[in-house]
DNA sequence: GATGAATGAGGATTCATTCAT
DNA sequence: AATGAATGAATCCTCATTCAT
């Protein structure tokens, strides 16, 4: 098998990555049958088998593709955490908050690019999936931990401890749920939150947002 | 609460919704079998036909029956609507007010109560399944429409006219996010959202974000 | 168990036959389901069993109240087949062609009010069903025995005795085909065979046919 | 023929059609469990659905591939008749004349060799099943139309005009009657029909039928 | 006589997966 | 890497029938 090889198939198990991302976030996964996925990627449900082990490995393959981007837009967010304590306050203050600012940007693009993966993501959620861990641990946490780190340092936020998490899951479920739930705000709008002006919007909305959340001021 | 009040021979009917209620919400449409549901509620899968035309038939009347008591929990917005232009602004407001609140909480009762609603809801909205028309239109297009007179009433909206929609998206995503993800908050704050207290921590919450959301001011 | 009861009873049965006939003759008996025929009867299935042992029993009952008529209508063969030796030829001969004719009236007007009959009986032929031998014995074997007599008088018969049996049957496929195969006799003429008016054409044909099939001579 | 060429793997396909024509034929489309065949022709259920579409598809298949045959008989008559007008009147009618009785030599033994398919289109017949009219156009109206052409002319029709549809009906039932109709003439007549000189038999006799039906004289 | 509820048996079909080619 | 054929398990659902009421 010479490396020339290799394009063809990897451009193979990217199709049916796509597919497959494609239909289990507009079906879930028991209604997604690997036959749809196989015959919309352009071969065979036995010669799926030749690149994923099975359907539940190609649902994980498909989770843990898209989610890895988010995972590594992260990244800065965990070494920003572990250098806080070398950093001045205020300059580190101003350069969290344009890093949080600029991640925040980086995962709505990519949720805007992919919005199945949020649907991934809340799919997990409603059905406590077995890679939900994963996606806690991975990504959720450190941007939890970054946030209540943030918030620490901050003498004026706007919650108490005691409201923090839900602060939190509320950015979590604004943030998912402009993507996840395209279906009823599109029925409810009658615009379609994944147009490109659509999500310039939402970000424009979640900058706002953002001050009222963090910073309780309203400065319109 | 006497025992021989709805032990367990709740009518059948009933007693197969609650099953395929907590199932569905689990499991989602295509991942529960009927003979499942027949199963926990204590009979085969043909003896369900008597009681449902089928599964589609079934899951529609789950969450016909779940999205009912939102439906009514709303009516007074829809007669405070057409009553409005009666009475004088500011009592009205005030009236506004106090209903918003208590609808607000009527609802957070209710899904506390019944947190695999806000599960199928969120199905249906990922989904875009049958059933979610009847909601929007049902249920949520009511609210929208109150929450928007309200906010022309009062000249000191927080958001401008292009942010409102996505203002009242947020509102929906934070309150069916509690119940709905409950796996995910579990997973990543170590507590339960649907334990009674948590519940109405999320609710004094949720009155602090209406105070940040609608009225702009932080006054903790 | 008063005489005023039955009446309404008995009209419930023959509504059960009534549709059921219909119905095995539409869909054949594994083709039909009991409870299609206790609903179009205006009951339920379970009802339906206070009438009937079963669905086979149904069936039987169904096809012996069908042939019944028939089974009348050739006594006068039986008994005029017992009498023959008693009567002088020629007289006998007349009157054997005048019975034989009014006889075969007697079953066109009867299949054709009872067009559901003659598709039962060809069912039953096709299959074998249990029944078959009943209609066989109790119906054809007399007539096919008075023809063979009839033949066996006269000298000038147009078949030989080899030919005696497919010309006897030709008639049976001719005379139950007009009835039962009126799909295909509708697709292919555009008339409709259970028309009033078809119904006598066919029965002037038959009477020709017969000259044909018997004498042997064209008369036109 | 060698025992090597269609032993047993007839192309697993083929193997499946022979058995299911002779389950449809013998208990009819209802009347007969896709498992059954499949059992009979060696493999599951499932595996059934490799080959074929689903029940319905498979008994269409059944009767394409069993008329298609009588489809090719007709062939010549298809071409006869728009040869008639190029050919002279005495030889062409010679002509039509043998190729009638080839042709219905022809059916007779395609019949003879696939009962089963006189069965199917008498039960197609029956039920007026959606394969009907697809046999009627395709096989019967082009005999009828041959038929009716050679009638009109010839001047020494024994038929009517009226009559001449329901003598072409009698044709087509004494035909296939013979062989659909097997289980109630083995019952009545003692002999098997589809036995081998017993078909012999039906030819000749179809031959002088012929003779009484189309020319109206008997010359025994 | 009638019916709602229940059910065992069965029936068509789907599905994930295997395997020989 | 691909596929046609095969299959055990499961799925939804129908059906004939029973039974308590």
């Amino acid at each position: 098998m010479s490396e020339a090889e290799v394009p063809e198939s990897e451009s193979t198990r990217e199709r049916i990555l796509d597919v497959a991302e494609r239909l289990f976030a507009q079906r879930g996964l028991a209604g997604t049958a690997v036959r749809d996925i196989a015959r919309e990627a352009g071969l065979t449900a036995p010669s799926l088998y030749n690149h994923f082990e099975g359907k539940q490995a190609l649902y994980e393959a498909v989770i843990a593709r898209g989610v890895q981007p988010l995972f590594d837009l992260i990244d800065p967010l965990a070494v920003g955490g572990a250098g806080a304590a070398r950093a001045p306050r205020a300059a580190d203050d101003a350069m969290a908050d344009e890093r949080g600012g600029a991640i925040l940007d980086g995962i709505m693009d990519h949720l805007a690019a992919h919005p199945d993966i949020a649907r991934l993501i809340q799919y997990e959620s409603l059905t406590g999936g077995a890679s939900l861990s994963r996606i806690v641990e991975g990504w959720l946490r450190p941007i939890v931990e970054a946030g209540r780190a943030a918030m620490d340092r901050g003498a004026d936020s706007v919650w108490t401890e005691e409201e923090q998490p839900m602060a939190v899951a509320a950015w979590i479920h604004v943030i998912l749920g402009h993507f996840a739930m395209a279906p009823l705000l599109r029925e409810l709008f009658g615009t379609d939150p994944l147009a490109k002006e659509q999500i310039e919007r939402q970000k424009r909305f979640l900058r706002r947002y953002a001050q009222l959340m963090m910073v309780g001021g309203a400065d319109r």
